[in-house]
Order: structure tokens, then sequence, then C-alpha cells
DNA sequence: CTAAAACAGGACATAATCAGTCCTGTATAG
DNA sequence: CTATACAGGACTGATTATGTCCTGTTTTAG
């Protein structure tokens, strides 16, 4: 599993909407307080209207909003939104792509950590996110 | 972490010169018996020999062979020997890279998956994998 | 009702990386 | 001394990553 930057920002986009919920917020203001660039940052959220995560207000005032209680949303849900369902081994992903999957000993060891990964990407929903520390 | 292919093909190739340990295999045994193209196997070995972890016999009959006993070589080091140190977000693996980590609740995420990753792959030595059935 | 603000979506650009191939050179067994 | 096998550098073609740009549409404030 790699994490592209696209996935990544939309993973912060979502953690910012996150900390104000209920309210619109521009492409603009996301991008400026996260670090994204602009253009960039409004074509991931299109992907994510279209995945029902965030809904978008057109027009002046316009911005975005979570679709969904933050509790409901997971780090996996967001990131498989942008890149798809990823492994850290294509083996792990689909054996058809391997031809020594059936036989090959590192196969269980592959889907082991892609279980894993997944697993804790999904324990993490944007409301624990979000009141988390650092 | 994502496994390239060349990483992917050295795993099998240790693997491969596991099962016949003392034995000089050519590059055109491993290659035919893993299914990977020769001249590309050539490359992965040289880097792996550079590493000290395959030794080869140059002339006829030349070969490779194991520089250690497959008890002390890991999936983890052959991995990195070929495609260096990676983590899923490059967050986890130079937090300089992103100007939020200090911040932001994700990192420790990001982190923790890292450790998990790199753990079960060091758990994992050539003689478990060659001895682990499927 | 119109201008400005803001999202929607497609096309385009550019750089890096991946996944190999090819060719020349070197070592060595027989 | 020749056939076999590794060493290493250069090169290539395809894909992916990371964005930008431009045009169009929606909406609201005045």
């Amino acid at each position: 599993m790699y994490v592209t930057r696209k996935a990544d920002y939309a993973v912060r986009c979502v953690l910012h909407l996150s900390k104000y919920p209920e309210q619109v917020v521009s492409v603009n203001d996301i991008a400026k307080a996260m670090h994204i660039p602009k253009s960039f940052l409004a074509k991931i959220l299109q992907r994510l209207v279209r995945k029902n995560i965030v809904m978008s207000i057109r027009g002046v005032n316009g911005g975005f909003q979570l679709s969904r209680n933050p509790k409901d949303i997971n780090l996996l849900e967001v990131i498989e939104a942008i890149q798809g369902v990823t492994a850290a081994n294509i083996c792990a992903l689909d054996s058809k792509k391997c031809r020594l999957s059936s036989t090959c000993s590192v196969h269980p060891v592959w889907v082991g950590i892609r279980k894993e990964i997944e697993k804790r990407l999904r324990e993490w929903s944007f409301s624990r996110l979000a009141e988390a520390k650092r």
C-alpha cells in the first residue's frame, strides 16, 4: 500500500472539514489551511463528492462540507475513494497477477500485511482523528 | 510501502537460492524457475551481490549462491536492498517532507503502520520461508 | 438582472519511476 | 582459445504522479 499525494491531500481535507462540521468551507480556505495546491484540491474534492463523502454547494458563498458524520468516515474509505484498492504487493491484491501465488510462501505474508493495514486504517474514524492530540 | 516488481523478483530469487543452499545456480535457471525476465534478473542479482546477500561465480559453470545462511537473511533486508527504505506515506519516512507532520493527527497512524510492516517483514527469514508450506 | 464568486469537468503538461532490453567487456573452465 | 556466464552502463517505452488551465454552470448579493 502506497499513499499518493492525492490521497494524502484528501485525508487532510476531510480532516479539516471534520473540524468544522456543518460549516461550508471553500476550496481556497481548505487549500490554505492544509497547504494543498488549490486547483489540485478542487479535483480531489470532485471525487470525494462523487463518492458521497463530501457535498458541494455551488455559487457565491459556496464550498464543501461533509455529507456524513465524521464518526462514520474512516481513513481507509477516503484513501480508497481516491486511489482505489491497493496493497503493498500486487499479489496480495489479485493473485491472478502473479503466476506463483498459489505456491509461493511469501504470498501469505503480503496478504497478512494487507489485512493488518486495512484494519488499522478502518479503525480510525475522522471524529477520532479530529479529537486526537499530538 | 509499495513493493516494486524488482524487489518482488529479488525475493523470489533469494527464496529459490535458499532452496538449493551451497549450490551454484545460473541466472538462466533462476529466471526460468521463478518466471523472471532473464536480463532484468541479472541486474537485480548485481545489486544483491553488492549488498552481500548473494555471491557470484564467474566463468563457465558460474552462477550465484547465497553469501550467508538463509536463516540470517530476512524479507525486509532483501526488499530494502533493492528499493531502499520505503513507507506507505512519505510523512512516515521523513517528517521534513510534510509541513504538517508535527501537528497532523494522521502522522502517528502512518508511523505505526510502517513499524508494523517492518516488524513483520523482519520476522520472516528465508529459512522460515523456504520451509513454509502452502 | 447582472456581475462576481465559487464549483464542475475536460484537456493538457511535465517529470519521475517502472520495467525492462541491449551491448560491450571480463573472467574462467575445459 | 573458445564457449559460457557474470558485470556494468546506456537506452527505451509505458505508465503514473502531480499538477495547471480553460471553459462552462450555478447561485447570490446588490
